[in-house]
DNA sequence: TAGACCATCTTTGTATACAAATAGAGGAAT
DNA sequence: ATTCCTCTATTTGTATACAAAGATGGTCTA
């Protein structure tokens, strides 16, 4: 895709994932074109590629809202994502190399040092839910399955998904290290079977966290 | 979508699947447009959803070319459908009714038929392998899972993996369609295990045949 | 006052025009 | 002959203009 294109796809696409824009909030070509600066045929260029990705909703002929999800929507989000993410310790387990191994523990100890420290919830949670995509995402690059990688982005590009970690009390929070923990140790110990059903508990437990907490409201 | 865009985007989408068009030929905007006797704009459009879809490459500046597949491209296709599909036959077995149990059975029914007939393979394979998508494609919306549908459709919509049949040898195929009877067994019975299990023999049988074929040539 | 209908205004869909980037051919230098 | 360069032709990317479809608001009628 183009310079501009892309350029406000991305930025689109930023304020979405952040919440910055939600509420099924409309979006209208014309003011997201003049508000940037440029035409319309980047603009909607973009909108249509987030709409291929399911982050807009598009109605032919009455344009463009930020897409919303339910809890029907996140129950079969994590559910695919722990079938998916599970095979992908699985494919990843044997493959992994100790350099690969050294830097999921190391991403483990990173994070079980922020999870200690003294900080506010406002720093600690961005920077936890940031290493904690990278722990994820590594293993996904570890499985060597390009496909794979792409169809678990498309479940977990969504809002709610990616602040997943803001919801987390404090004990849900040292249970999901301690997941991670226990992931990397199967995978060293080769173990794929092991590593997989661990991962899919872990997103399982993530969903029900989520879920709960958004019912709450 | 709109009108002519979406129009265009069948059209090409068609041309692509049935492999009219394909080996990384070159979709030039301009060409296209002429040749359907539109502006270049709706052709863009349907190229780059295409391109969202994985149909078609598209380099920033170079334009866009029918996608390929490799051997290690099908081993990956079939290995999340095996996945993916099973997953679909356990969401299915507990919410399938018995109307769309029959459905299922008579499709069966009607397979077995034409496998038996006498029609030259240039007529019974294309029909085969529409009922073969029918089949697979009634379990996924049993399974009542639309992001599901959409994750695999991606998977699918391949023209090799839409061409499967045409390579299936005569044992091939009535081992697919014995393990289509099992699963509809297998779903009646209520046993979601042992539907999950026959479907990931199945598409991974099917992952075998094509590799297998594609291998030799 | 409620509801339907019409005019208008906004917004999307498509066409066309222009700018920028890339590919390819041809020629010059070594 | 080969390599590199430049110039041109082709093709993509963006802007603008126009057409068509929906939304909106007000008026008229019952």
């Amino acid at each position: 895709m183009a310079k501009i294109a892309s350029t406000v796809y991305e930025q689109i696409r930023t304020a979405i994932l952040s919440g910055e824009l939600s509420n099924s909030e409309r979006l209208v070509e014309e003011d997201l074109a003049v508000s940037l600066g440029i035409s319309r045929t980047p603009v909607r260029e973009a909108l249509r590629r987030l709409a291929a990705e399911g982050l807009v909703d598009v109605s032919p002929n009455r344009g463009a809202r930020v897409a919303e999800w339910d809890a029907d929507d996140l129950r079969e989000i994590f559910d695919l994502r722990s079938i998916l993410e599970s095979h992908a310790c699985e494919l990843a387990t044997p493959r992994a190399s100790a350099a690969e191994i050294a830097f999921l523990e190391n991403i483990c100890d990173e994070m079980e040092a922020l999870a200690k420290t003294e900080l506010s919830s406002e720093q600690r949670l961005p920077a936890l839910a940031a290493k904690n995509r990278i722990f994820h995402g590594k293993i996904i690059e570890i499985s060597n399955s390009s496909r794979l990688g792409l169809l678990i982005e498309t479940l977990i590009h969504v809002p709610i998904v990616m602040q997943t970690y803001k919801v987390y009390s404090p004990q849900a929070l040292e249970r999901s290290l301690r997941h991670h923990r226990e992931i990397v140790t199967a995978m060293k110990a080769g173990d794929e079977v092991w590593a997989a059903n661990v991962m899919r508990a872990h997103v399982l437990a993530a969903r029900e966290e989520v879920l709960g907490r958004n019912e709450a409201d």
